[in-house]
DNA sequence: TTTCGAATTGACGTTAACGTCAACGTTAAG
DNA sequence: CTTAACGTTGACGTTAACGTCAATTCGAAA
């Protein structure tokens, strides 16, 4: 029986919808990317931990540091009424948008060679087929 | 005096040409990445390394780790006229497009977000401006 | 009440990709 | 001959991002 409507996860309910280890989370919060609520000792996550948890994974999953991943959530940050250093916060989406397109025409570039050397073994083994050993 | 026609270069020459240390170099070669010939006890680098010192640095930004660049420059080596796996071959090359595809997905979306978040920044400051305080 | 499952806080272990340092050999110049 | 620049091989240090384990605690179920 809920004593509030507010929908919360425990760490190992987040853990596991994201496919990561409690341990992960508790890091994350560590490093200061999360900071969940507590009922007594233990850690309850929102709705907004898990968008930030969100962000934080697929900030990994393209090549960002934890750190990072943390300066952008900072940003994220902004609007708050304070004081902040807007010319330095839109240098940095900038930056980090710019590397994202060079890392998107170096994936690309790769992607173009790996093609090439699959139609490479393609006609290597239309020429040569037969002679070639398929096994385990 | 050069007793043979072929282009050669030093540990430091390769390096700075790919800025990267002399200890990067070496450290490719413990891990079985490159190969360099050597003169009395000195190692010396050709056309090939320098090749191989591309693709590995290439593998290298858009994320692979050493050892996947390892396996990757061994498929190069593929034709040499022995039997091999050409099946797994395959699979490995397309396994990697795949992902090498699903990561780009990952990197534009990033991006859209990225720019979303600068209008979101050029707005707030267009709608608040004075307020806000532009220091270092 | 005991026991179980799920949580907590340390704190040390691990892997990858080098950095860094020590101790040493080899030319080439001054 | 001495110094300098460049090379060599160990071998230990470092950082990041957790893994792993031990010692506890807490609330609920049997």
């Amino acid at each position: 029986m809920p004593r509030d409507a507010v929908i919360t996860y425990s760490i190992k309910e987040l853990a596991s919808d994201f496919m990561v280890t409690a341990r992960t989370l508790r890091h994350y919060e560590e490093q200061g990317l999360l900071s969940p609520g507590r009922q007594g000792q233990n850690r309850v996550y929102t709705i907004k931990d898990r968008a930030r948890l969100s962000w934080i994974l697929r900030g990994k999953r393209v090549g960002f540091s934890l750190t990072e991943i943390g300066d952008m959530l900072d940003l994220y940050n902004l609007g708050d009424g304070r004081e902040t250093q807007v010319a330095v916060t839109k240098k940095l989406c900038r930056d980090r948008i710019d590397a994202l397109q060079r890392q998107m025409k170096d994936i690309k570039d790769t992607i173009e060679e790996l093609e090439g050397f699959c139609e490479e073994v393609d006609s290597l083994v239309k020429k040569k087929n037969g002679e070639w050993i398929i096994d385990g």
